[in-house]
DNA sequence: TTCCGGGAGG
DNA sequence: CCTCCCGGAA
């Protein structure tokens, strides 16, 4: 499947690199990455503006801080209820178990680490996926709506395919290589939220004969 | 004023 | 399947 890697190439060339993903530290990619989960990036800069504001940053206050006024600080990032719990309960987890240290939850096997961020509420496969590449800095592809979505009009996947096996053929052809998967992922969002979207602007789109969806419709 | 877009859990 | 929610575009 050398297509992944020409897509990635054309990608690439228009794009350049992207270095993602947009926070100041791990941790604030973890926050990021929960209060992304069915939103806009724009709501999610709003919310982590009105954290950093409060000084709630911070895995000790995140704890501290009455679950209400949370909840109204992250109030932009949408489904402020859950995630303000989800917050919660990963700071509370990461403290309990990994003595409130990224690093020492991520010093382990991958699949371990995976594992345990899925058993956590609120953290399901392109969360947990996110967390270990863009804060761990950890060999595992993200695979979200775009990629289903891109793909999927490259005629490379059909859309019926499981989340898991999306990853494993991204991770089984392409190098294993942290930066390359955070680029990828990268260009993919940027793509799509360009060119490649619900309604897409084929016109301007610089995928032309490759895509199938481009062939048919356009 | 309605519509759109975007993950996880139940 | 459905629910959870916002901001910005239409």
């Amino acid at each position: 499947m050398t297509d992944l890697l020409h897509t990635y190439q054309k990608l690439l060339n228009h794009y350049g690199p992207r270095n993602w993903w947009p926070a100041e530290t791990p941790f604030e990619v973890v926050i990021g990455a929960i209060l992304t989960q069915n939103t806009n990036w724009n709501n999610v800069e709003k919310a982590i503006a009105n954290l950093r504001k409060g000084e709630a940053l911070t895995l000790g206050a995140i704890l501290n801080l009455p679950l209400e006024t949370l909840e109204q600080l992250i109030r932009p990032s949408g489904f402020f209820r859950q995630k303000a719990e989800r917050l919660q309960l990963f700071c509370r987890y990461l403290q309990e178990h990994h003595q409130g240290s990224l690093e020492h939850l991520f010093d382990r096997e991958l699949n371990l680490v995976r594992e345990e961020l899925l058993q956590l509420k609120g953290i399901g496969p392109e969360t947990a996926d996110s967390i270990l590449l863009y804060a761990g800095q950890r060999l595992s592809f993200v695979v979200d709506a775009y990629t289903y979505r891109l793909f999927g009009r490259l005629g490379i996947l059909s859309g019926k395919e499981k989340y898991s096996a999306v990853r494993e053929l991204f991770m089984s052809n392409l190098r294993q290589d942290v930066q390359l998967y955070n680029e990828y992922h990268a260009l993919i969002v940027i793509h799509c939220k360009n060119f490649c979207r619900k309604k897409p602007l084929c016109d301007s789109c610089f995928f032309t004969e490759m895509c199938l969806y481009r062939q048919q419709n356009c």
